[in-house]
DNA sequence: ACCTGGCTGGACTGCACGGTCCAGCGATGT
DNA sequence: ACATCGCTGGACCGTGCAGTCCAGCCAGGT
């Protein structure tokens, strides 16, 4: 549970909160960030934080958790919601690797927290999977329609041949967190292209 | 650095000492797992546990990197040691689905430790780096010996398909740690497999 | 001018955790 | 029997952190 801010202040006020701790917690991780670390990055004060986010720093994990969500998917778009044809898979590939190699720090930000989270917080997992099953929604749905356009191989299974997909990427942005290098993602989103193309 | 125990009850003890350790900190995680956890699963005490381990938690955390990595590439032989053939290369993912689902909980010990402490410790980072990279060059010598004998189409780089191969694998482990499943898992070498296929 | 209520600052509390210290215990060798 | 020394138990300390509390500040409305 989060409070709405009323004023357009108090409105810049937390989202300033939640952008500078999605930052520090991609960097740091979620137990590696202090209150008084995202206190000092934003100019705010402790008041503030349990003001916006009541339920303390499980609220803001969430909030945070909710914003990355929306920037990578919208990271993806337009390719998205068309991912059909083999196009729209090279765009998507494409679009992933630009906004991984744009974003401040190596690394997934879902797939961090919820390799830190889902272990520990039963709570926060389930919000973290269920992102996590939108997003690999997207994928089997394209595939979906790519089989019932007969452009895959009968017989293949889209949840499965999206976890394949889905399991390479995450792969690649693992180890990227790893090297610190892009390299590792280009090689998983391959990996995942090469999966498709042996259904197809 | 570690102190080395002199009779066997002080070499008992260390070993009973990482391996719940060990236990602890997949289920939870480094920063989830307290040295009095540790203390309490063990029967010990503080004094011994910085007794074997001078430099506390840290060393603890690196004797549990090494254990871990010694049982993951264990469990990878035979076939780790002659990827040159399809057969190897299927035993191998046998191998794998059979000790990830023979492990007490979800998920790959080291890619879990790495993504923990990548980001905040260097100095852990550098050692898991290293494992990774042992465990990626069995891969490479693999493809490579398949490269030289020709199995391979010509131009192929058998650094890049290691990572691509290993990059579906651990997105394989870290969806397994997310969804508790071993399903996952399958997918991800399956995608794996399909890279190497593409490249045959 | 005054009031209301959203917003802000920062001191304070309680606790969990890593790490220290020292007083023993007990097997082995002489 | 005694001394040595690896090993063990557990009280103790300092710090860093999540969370609390309350005294203001500063619009907008009346």
């Amino acid at each position: 549970m989060t409070t709405t801010p009323i004023t357009e202040k108090g409105i810049a006020t937390r989202s300033r909160i939640v952008r500078a701790a999605a930052d520090l917690i991609l960097e740091r991780g979620a137990r590696g960030t202090s209150l008084d670390d995202i206190r000092g990055a934003t100019n705010t004060s402790k008041s503030q934080l349990f003001h916006y986010f009541p339920g303390g720093k499980s609220d803001l994990v969430d909030a945070v958790a909710a914003l990355q969500t929306e920037r990578v998917l919208e990271a993806q778009r337009p390719f998205l919601d068309h991912l059909d044809s083999w196009e729209s898979w090279e765009g998507w590939r494409d679009a992933l690797l630009a906004h991984y190699e744009a974003q401040p720090h190596w690394g997934c930000p879902i797939g961090a927290l919820s390799a830190e989270l889902a272990r520990t917080d039963p709570d926060h997992a389930a919000a973290v999977i269920a992102h996590m099953e939108r997003w690999r929604g997207y994928l089997e749905a394209g595939l979906a329609r790519m089989a019932g356009a007969e452009l895959l191989r009968p017989g293949t299974d889209p949840g499965f041949l999206s976890m394949k997909i889905f399991a390479a990427l995450h792969g690649g942005l693992a180890l990227m967190n790893t090297f610190e290098s892009l390299e590792p993602l280009r090689a998983g989103l391959d990996a995942g292209l090469s999966a498709l193309r042996d259904a197809a």
